[in-house]
DNA sequence: CGTGTAAGGAATTCTGACACG
DNA sequence: CGTGTAAGGAATTCTGACACG
């Protein structure tokens, strides 16, 4: 079975500014914060899918409700696949950023 | 309903040459002949949709084949979903000369 | 912390034209 | 006809930094 669409990274950051709703800076910002991960082109410009604008969305929600970024994190953490690669690392600095 | 995201636009150029193998010089000489129609950004940019890709590489093939553009053209036009599509207009543009 | 913005540069895309065949 | 390419310009995106709060 072939990769759906949903998951395929192709989508600007402009598009995806303008699906969301979210600033460019919005969106950057939250990769920095680790709750994207957009693919790169060769000459290094960001390529989304159409799931991470369903993120976005979910996170702009999540952000209108006064969560902060790495509370985000966390709650995305849980789930199994990204928790073993991250816990350790992230999770540890988010803790030293907070006190 | 929602738009599936099939046929969303917002696919540039650069990479909907990745993805069907085309240069962007055929893509838009594609266009040109009247075989795909992307919408543009607000700056002139092309947007493309998934269904685009899928068409490029059905056009692809064809002229591969040895068929002409205005050849596949005639034989897109025969297709039920854009003779509705097209018929649909119609009936909108007299609807609206009617008010 | 999360976001806006100005800055300078690099990558991307655009059009119209010339070439070949 | 269909496609390659060089040209010049415009739109898009990038990073790092400063600002505010």
């Amino acid at each position: 079975m072939t990769l759906d669409y949903k998951d395929k990274k192709v989508i600007g950051i402009g598009i995806i500014s303008e699906l969301t709703g979210l600033t460019e800076r919005q969106i950057r910002y939250y990769e920095e914060r680790k709750l994207i991960f957009p693919e790169r082109s060769n000459g290094g410009t960001r390529k989304y899918s159409f799931a991470d604008v369903e993120r976005l969305a979910d996170i702009a929600e999540k952000m209108e409700d006064g969560m902060q970024t790495f509370e985000i994190r966390k709650e995305e953490m849980k789930r199994s696949d990204v928790r073993d690669k991250m816990l350790k690392g992230q999770l540890n600095a988010a803790f030293r950023m907070r006190k």
